[in-house]
Order: structure tokens, then sequence, then C-alpha cells
DNA sequence: AAATTTACATGACATTTGTCAGTTTTTGAA
DNA sequence: TTCAAAAACTGACAAATGTCATGTAAATTT
């Protein structure tokens, strides 16, 4: 398998592609590959990083544990993804955790490489910056999505951002497959009312479901309900 | 007023402390100090900004309207803090609205001076990128939060927050007084709601309050409350 | 000071969501 | 293939929260 920085693919979609030849280089000399089987954890909260994960391949779920045991899944990261960027840079242990929901491919890249670089490559640092301006307004976005639309509405936009995300099979069916309980923990509801929902959804004509795949029937009707109609 | 970056001790909470001798003069140079009167907008949500706000005095609500209409209060900005950096950053149009909740004052720093830097100073840039780092992981906790515990336990967690972020006066009253409205807008949930359990939180005796001005008379109390007790 | 508006407060009720208990289906290992 | 375990599902009920209606207090204007 290819794996040199230089020839990914990957690289495109993150900020590693702010790098100079040589920066990169030096990155691709000091990364590990690693493979990650479905259901392993790549770094657990609270656990200090000598490193940030690049993501080659398959989807990682990134949560958080709250006081009374409960996971809430805070994002997905795919294709490109650098997981741990935040720990490393505010040099704190995580905040999150972080799942293999697939086999995946991860590129390790010790920590001393990316600081470096972020010291001496001004591009590189904006580049960051930008990545984690965006992730910060989506947050925002979720958090007030949080506090003031339905659990029906949460899932409904869930599917459809899988849908996006991540495409659907030629049968319909997104390409991404997770259980109840992982769309219940994205959305921030007990696993019963996640089924309901899915339920309620697939007699409304809305998706259809085969075993636990789930797909969008009519995504007019979703973005609809999702409105508030 | 002294006006001068140079010995504003509100710089010493931000990222601006990673700024030269002359790089802080130039910022001094550029900006504009403005007053802006209680209720009044320092940016509306959507906007396209020139620059970014660094609070001087005062305490600020960044808010976002929902579709349906209702206001969700993201995050109180003071003393230090500087408002639009995300936007400027990312160059993208705010996805927030700031409005004043006292009487402020704020220092305007025009987005070429803040993009140079960050272009020319690594340090700068990196300062920044901590900031926004521990930006990023309290958001992914307020959604945790928002998902995962009740509207009695958030608005607890409120009432402590504002305590230890801004003081109580010597009858042990919150230094910044907001209406019930904005609390409910912070915690995400309706007015009445929110009235209903603070009057219950003044029954237990829990808190006190007197008008507007609310009192926390058993911390313990609460925390247990916030633990789920 | 009177009038008007705004914020605060409370009751009654509907809706949403969570919890518990149990059944069925699916999945994966032996 | 069979069996055990996990996941999906359903019903019944309780708790949390939102909404509507209405009244009262406080602040602001005239």
């Amino acid at each position: 398998m290819e794996t040199r920085c230089e020839s990914c693919i990957v690289r495109q979609y993150n900020s590693l592609r702010a790098l100079s030849k040589d920066e990169l280089k030096e990155v691709s000399n000091s990364k590990v590959l690693k493979s990650v089987k479905k259901g392993e954890s790549i770094f657990e909260e609270g656990e200090k990083l000598d490193g940030v994960y690049c993501v080659r391949d398959g989807v990682s779920k990134l949560s958080k544990l709250s006081a009374n045991g409960k996971e809430h899944i805070v994002k997905l990261a795919s294709n490109g993804v650098i997981m741990g960027q935040r720990s490393v840079i505010a040099d704190e242990t995580t905040h999150l955790r972080a799942v293999a929901i697939n086999d995946m491919t991860v590129c390790f890249i010790p920590k001393n490489t990316i600081i470096n670089t972020l010291n001496t490559n001004p591009n590189f640092a904006v580049e960051v910056l930008r990545h984690m301006a965006h992730d910060l307004k989506e947050a925002d976005n979720v958090i007030v999505n949080m506090s003031q639309k339905t659990v029906k509405q949460r899932l409904g936009e869930a599917f459809l951002y899988l849908k996006k995300s991540y495409g659907e099979d030629k049968d319909g069916f997104l390409n991404l497959t997770l259980s109840r309980d992982e769309y219940a923990n994205i959305v921030g509801t007990a696993s019963e009312s996640c089924i309901r929902i899915i339920s309620e959804f697939k007699k409304k004509g809305l998706i259809k479901t085969a075993g636990k795949k789930i797909g969008i029937s009519d995504e007019k009707g979703l973005l609809d309900l999702i409105a508030g109609f």
C-alpha cells in the first residue's frame, strides 16, 4: 500500500495541504500507519496524546461519556479528518474518545512534527485555524439545534447528513450503517425513542429500512419535517 | 481614557499578548474605541465583519436566532474576549449576533491588521489557535450538557458559572444581572419553565432573589442537584 | 401621578421524551 | 446449524417540558 503523504489524496481535505514539499516529507517520514478494527478505540477520553491521527479510510465516532454513563457522539470523522489536533495544540488531555465505526486505516503523526511546523510555517497555522474556525461554527449550530429542535427533527437531520457526507448504495440505503443506539447517541435521546421515531418515519414513507440499514425515501418530506411542518 | 493597547490590561487575557512591541503598536494605531449602550447590537448574524471587537468593559451576549424565531445565547463575552475572530479568520459572515447586556466599551481592530499579523507571526497564530481550541472544547461540553442534563441542572450550572465568572456583590447577589428570558435562552428552555425553576430553587433555599437580581444561597445544594441527587 | 408597556409569575393542560419491562429478531460464535 | 448474546422493537406509564391563558409587579413614558 502506498503510504507516502506526498501522494496521499486524503491530504487535500485537511490542513496538511498547506505544507511545503520538505515539510510534507518530514511528516511522511515520522508518521506511522495503523489499522484499526471496527469497535476498537483509537484513543480514550482524558488520554494525553503524543500526536494526531489522520484518517485514511473508514469512519470513527468521537464521543464523550457523561456523568450518568451515557455516551454522546459529538462528531464523525472520516477521510482526511485529523483527530486529536485540538488536544495536541492546546497541550491538554483529550476530551473525546475515538472509536472505529468500521474498519479503518489511520496515520499517526507525532506531536513534535505538528508543533514544529505550526511554529515555523504560518500558512499551516492559518490553515489549521480555518479548519478549527469551521468546526467551532458547526459546534455552535449543533448547540442551537439541540436546544431548539425536537428529537424527530434532529434525527431527520442526521439521516440527511449521513446521505450527504457518505452517500448511498445502489439500492438507496445509506453507505454508513449505524446502530439505533449510535443514532440515539448522536441526536441525544434514548435508544427506545430513536427506534420509535424510525418506525414512525418508516410508516410515513419518509425512510425505508432493511435490518440495520436505513435509506431515505422522501427527502422532501424529511426536509419539511425538519423545517417544522 | 487611556486607549493604547500597549498599556491595556485586558490584552493579557487574549491572544494579543503574543504580539511584539511593534505589532502591538500597529494594532493600537489601527484600532477604534467604541462605546455601546445596553441593548445595542455590535454586529448582526450574517454580517460580514471588517475586523474584530476586543471587549474592554461590559458584557455582550453572542446569540443565534433559530428558524422559529427563538434566540439562543451561545456565549457571553466580557473583559478581554475578542469577538468576531472566527468569522474574520474563516473569511465568512458571522454566525452569531452580539448584543450588549450592559454598557460596554470595545475596541474595533481592522481585519487587515489581524490577518497580516497572523501570516507573519506564528506565535500569534498559535496563540489564537490555543484559544480557539479551548472554545471548541467548551462547545463540545455544552453539546453534551444540552443533550444529557435536565433544564434544572443546566440552570443551576448557569448560576454557578455566572458567580465564578463575574462574582457577586456584598449582599451575595450575582454581579451580572440577566433577565429571566436571557437565562431561558442560555439554558435552552421556555421563559415560563425557567421562571418556574427559579421559584422552585428559591423555595428550596438554593438561591435568593431581589427583583431581577439572583444570588446563590446554597452552593453545595446546587452542586448536588447538578450532579443528579 | 397616571398610563402604558414590559417583565415576572402561576395555573391548567398538551406534548414530548424517558424509563421499565418484556418480546422478537438478528448476529456472531461454538 | 445451533445456541447464546446482542440489538431491535413494542407497550404502558411517568416525568419533564412547552404552550396558552391570565394575572400581577415593575419599569418607563407621558
